[in-house]
DNA sequence: TACTGTGATAGGCGAAACCTATCACCGGCG
DNA sequence: CGCCGGTGATAGGTTTCGCCTATCACAGTA
């Protein structure tokens, strides 16, 4: 049985005349009696009742009409839908993203995304760079949008675009010894720039002492172990007290008076009430945001969304 | 595009190889190859990525795949379901019935048929019988429970079965004039047989001056034409002094004494206070209570049902 | 009775689905 | 490192079968 029987045999019975059908399928009125009967035969059932003036159907050619419907439009929406997909304008991605991104870059690039491809399902992951790696290379995910310290650690057999390079800052509690001359310029209103300008920058190294806070290590897999490094290659061994929390409580914990910490510059924005974020000094530590894919994965609508989150994320600069 | 190309791309899909497929489904791996490559082409979209040493689904491919296993179990199944109605295991039937076939008769018809057929679906609608007729022609019934009178009405282009033939009885309310025997008889305890077997039978004709209490005209359209008749075979015409209500309203007003009427003998059965139902004489006119088809109506549970339906009533009578 | 229109039948043609044989490629094994 | 086994793609010949034309048998109509 072949759709061609199906598509004949639906003809037929909307017009009720095999030669009324033949012209409208464009063959002749004995083909498609031919192939009428051998769908007959193959089902084992008269589906047409036909006398030589009359077509009728029987209740199993009512039935079995129906069924070539479902068939017939099965295979058209499956066609059209496979269609769409390949051009990327339909299907299912699977998104992952580290905590740190989702505020701000990833909402923007969904909505532009959303905007161009309303069809295209987006499903999200919160995870952090090491667990989107394994899952792109297992490709549970289409795309994964993590961080990475400088220079690039090698992923292997995946793709990355850059999509922001953020400088390190140091976190410090307001009225930290290394903040002598700026805490004293804000609450002198006769200070002068020169006074404060001088702590606006800070090598890694005068960090060499302090007590250090960092996040927990299951949500920075990647950033601490690369923090670290960052302080050997400046001459000394940070000296950790804590690696546990959100960025944010860490945050806490420097206001507190704890001691330090070193992040990405977008935290500066995010909270910080007895805080202080200072630059590094050059060479500045840069941390990188990547779009990271498989080479091996061919989903259209993958490019399409790499696009725009390079797109989004060069207005966002 | 055929369901050969949904078959081998399923195949395919699922072997993910191409020989494999191929040995499967009894090809050859260039045919199978072919017959993809041109559902590739049809749909306009990749759905198998190949290389040397690996076949692996696209992502439209993927929906595609879903689509195609739809589309032949639901060939597969259209056609097991056809099949089944041309051999009247499964489908709808359509059945008409009158109200007074419908405690007894039909009920055991329909549970001795599920028995059988429990696939085929029964559609019930109470219907006098012209209604069942006409329906009947317009092919919106498969079968219909009526009743005839004796001889035969011609029914145009319907087959019959004849179910049951029921005697017709003069129904006479307790203590009426014509009974006066028998209701001595029986407030006598020493009366004899004799005199209570005298009124055991009135001729047609013992009604002519009675009073006659018929059943609505819309619930009887065939049977009050039909007595009318015989009354008029009998001699006299009947003074019809309503002609109202359901069957067991008129054996009320006939037990109230406000006339007389003529039933089948099975309404003895149903209610019988105040009442004496007296076989009428031979010729006794009969009632026949028949299953009504249209010969066009090729649908197999028909004849399985009409069969059932035969049985039954041989059974019952 | 001739005519028109129906679906079924007969026989020939050609497209295309299929086959065999072979190629190019690559990973794995000795 | 080179051979082997297994992959999918390609080339070209064969055969199937879906299609066509021509015609028939039948029935309802003018």
């Amino acid at each position: 049985m072949e759709l061609r029987h199906l598509r004949y045999f639906v003809a037929v019975a909307e017009e009720l005349s095999f030669r009324r059908a033949a012209e409208r399928i464009n063959v002749t009125q004995p083909s498609l009696s031919e192939q009428v009967r051998q769908l007959e035969g193959e089902i084992g059932a008269r589906l047409l009742e036909r006398d030589t003036h009359h077509v009728s159907l029987t209740a199993a050619g009512r039935s079995f009409l129906e069924s070539c419907r479902r068939v017939l439009r099965e295979v058209e929406d499956g066609t059209r839908m496979a269609n769409r997909i390949a051009r990327g304008e339909a299907g299912r991605l699977s998104i992952g993203f580290v905590a740190s991104l989702g505020h701000a870059l990833l909402p923007a690039v969904l909505r532009a995304y959303r905007e161009k491809f309303p069809d295209v399902e987006l499903q999200l992951h919160e995870l952090d760079t090491t667990q989107q790696i394994d899952a792109l290379n297992a490709h549970q995910l289409d795309i994964g949008f993590i961080g990475l310290g400088l220079p690039t650690q090698e992923i292997t057999d995946l793709q990355l675009d850059t999509l922001r390079e953020e400088p390190l800052v140091a976190v410090l509690p307001k009225g930290h010894a290394l903040l002598r001359h700026a805490e004293r310029a804000e609450s002198e209103p006769g200070a002068n720039d020169r006074s404060r300008r001088r702590i606006e920058m800070l090598p890694l190294s005068a960090l060499a002492k302090e007590r250090f806070l960092l996040g927990a290590r299951h949500n920075a897999p990647v950033y601490n172990p690369w923090l670290i490094v960052l302080c050997q290659q400046a001459g000394f061994q940070p000296h950790i007290v804590q690696e546990a929390g959100q960025p944010v409580t860490v945050l806490n914990y420097v206001a507190a008076g704890l001691g330090v910490t070193i992040l990405p510059a977008q935290f500066s924005r995010l909270y910080s009430v007895g805080l202080r974020f200072i630059p590094l000094a050059p060479p500045v530590p840069k941390y990188r945001y990547c779009a990271a894919w498989s080479p091996q994965n061919t989903h259209s609508a993958l490019v399409h969304f790499r696009e725009t989150a390079q797109i989004v994320a060069k207005r966002m600069k």
